[in-house]
DNA sequence: TTGAAAGCGCTAACAA
DNA sequence: TTGTTAGCGCTTTCAA
């Protein structure tokens, strides 16, 4: 017969076997109130011989923390936020703290969800890529109820709190109007845009208008960089060169841009607004054999990889997705830490517009 | 004066306002044990307007569970964990676990961190893919202690448990065979091969040497399954050829590679043993400006976006990387709830040599 | 510095 | 079906 299975080692159970008592063995463990040296050491003996292993979960429903920030993105996949959640969990780790992870799959109903299970796992505070902007309500309630939220990559003008993003729309407008002022006069872009919203791009074309980013998604921000820059060279915008996805799928894209590409009259230039645009994208215009640059000038939102692998490398915008990650880390432990923090700001960080080989001028 | 924050909602409250015990609302909330139609409403309704939320920590410390499931993987961001991670964390939360990660580095130290943190934080079970199969102590620590244990993408002949993984030797025997049979005689191969094991690789020629796979590291087991391939074709091994970069980094494999090829007499085929040696590499020869496949053939071992969108596509030994995360939730899934499971097993999974256009043969 | 005792928020026996 | 009661393993008064 076997031994049935010891119960594993509790706090008592140290205790007793280094004659103290519980207080004291948690204190010794738990670097935690005050021990004497003769204490510490034969609680941390007696911890050895048990083989003990502290329950931090017991710990954190007396304490109230549990050291842990919750993450809500859309795809821990996408080299994006892959490489953004690095930035997070190695600024967390620093810090003492642990991530727990989920991912909304762009999905608000997901979203919802994984905001309840991190709540219901008491995490300290919460860094989201909301898939809605205007549909926070449940990070305005995590909020209430006590948990700091960060935005990450997104802006929200319905919830007041801390945001990490970069202006897809001015660099979107950076890109394309180099494009302009290269002599392109067709230039298509590539973009998700989940909801069709035509009718506000056509406000977004006044110049006067006043369009907040925080009632925008990403890829929304960067058509309307993509318009202004249309609009301020004046270059009329073109309808068929506009191609939404309307999912966030390289599949969709590669359709999308064999679409765009079999115009009779098709664009010289190509502004992708996301890494799985461009993948699809990029795989399109392989297939179909077209010049790079010299039939068509290619310039892709976020740099990857394969960017410099491919002939001719690819001009980008690249984003500092690890340093946005890092820092949304920061802004969210700095609101925990402090008991009275500063009122909460967005954080626009800087892009780069990489130019490489995939961008000529048209020729006059 | 605002208010002083109220103090959140607990059961007790809940269950006072809808005049039940503290234990019919938890039942009523729980969705354990039974409850009357009617004091499941009353318990709903007075949860929503005290706006309650569970706290899933106390009812771990209470049960032992917490439906959570430790993953030790060696970099979130690498294209290839990221993968294995989205498919752990598919089958976890189809049955309704959380994952909970954390990254190795491949350094022990940190691993061994994680498994401590993981265990402190009371998962129910752990998938890691151990940075030393040969030193694994704190893994069999975790399973003595009752936590369960997947290792994934290695095996380690120290440790019983289930493994997922793939057979290395046997997938670079392949491909490796096919570059030889085509004629070529100056095979290169970039590999980590963080120990320097060159007494071993005298060992590993031996035809008649059996060399578990449990003893050896990814990088290793294609590495034996690169010399074996030359053994058996009456092929020298050439010990210029077989570049160790001694760390996972792209930027070594560009280094290794660029040496290799500036040899006096190169290789006229090249074989990276895994995504970031391929990254790395495959920058080298373009950067050298080396013609893929006339003067050289490649082959890389992971599939990845972009292989298909360098000229010409790369041909690759595929892993299901995916489904091999799945399988390896699956099977600690199924540890959990059996409570008399199989003894642990290695599960193999197939490799598909892609073949496109990087490969041709020597003209003779 | 130490120990006794209370209690974090929940679940599980058990009895009613 | 319901309520009473006793904990889960830990931290935190408080008094000694």
């Amino acid at each position: 017969m076997t031994a049935s299975r010891p119960r594993r080692a509790t706090l008592p159970d140290v205790a007793a076997l280094a004659g103290v008592s519980t207080a004291a063995a948690g204190r010794a463990l738990g670097g935690y109130g005050s021990v004497s040296e003769d204490v510490r050491r034969r609680v941390a003996e007696a911890a050895r011989q048990l083989n003990y292993r502290a329950n931090r979960l017991a710990a954190s429903v007396r304490t109230g923390r549990t050291d842990t920030i919750g993450v809500v993105c859309a795809d821990i996949e996408s080299p994006f936020f892959a490489r953004a959640l690095r930035g997070i969990s190695d600024v967390a780790h620093e810090h003492g703290f642990s991530t727990l992870v989920t991912n909304s799959d762009e999905d608000l109903a997901s979203e919802r969800e994984a905001v309840q299970l991190l709540l219901h796992k008491q995490v300290d505070g919460i860094i989201c890529a909301p898939a809605d902007v205007t549909q926070v309500d449940h990070l305005a309630q995590a909020q209430t109820g006590g948990t700091p939220v960060v935005l990450f990559d997104r802006v929200s003008d319905h919830l007041e709190a801390d945001a990490v993003v970069v202006d897809g729309m001015k660099a979107a407008y950076q890109a394309v109007r180099r494009l302009l002022d290269l002599g392109h006069r067709r230039v298509a872009i590539v973009a998700e845009l989940r909801q069709p919203r035509e009718q506000d791009w056509a406000r977004f074309l006044t110049p006067q208008a006043e369009v907040s980013l925080g009632e925008l998604s990403p890829s929304e921000a960067r058509l309307l960089g993509y318009l202004r820059a249309h609009w301020d060279a004046g270059v009329p915008v073109r309808r068929e060169l506009v191609r939404r996805t309307g999912t966030y799928a390289a599949e969709a894209a590669y359709q999308q841009t064999k679409r765009v590409l079999a115009l009779k009259n098709p664009p010289t230039a190509i502004f992708t607004v996301d890494n799985l645009m461009t993948v699809g994208a990029y795989r399109a215009i392989r297939d179909l054999g077209i010049a790079v640059p010299d039939r068509l000038s290619v310039v892709a939102f976020d740099d990857l990889d394969w960017t410099v692998l491919v002939s001719p490398a690819l001009s980008v915008i690249a984003q500092p997705v690890y340093e946005m990650g890092a820092e949304a880390a920061r802004r969210l432990i700095r609101r925990l830490r402090d008991p009275e923090p500063a009122p909460p700001g967005t954080l626009f960080m800087d892009v780069t517009l990489v130019e490489r080989e995939s961008v000529a001028p048209i020729p006059t």
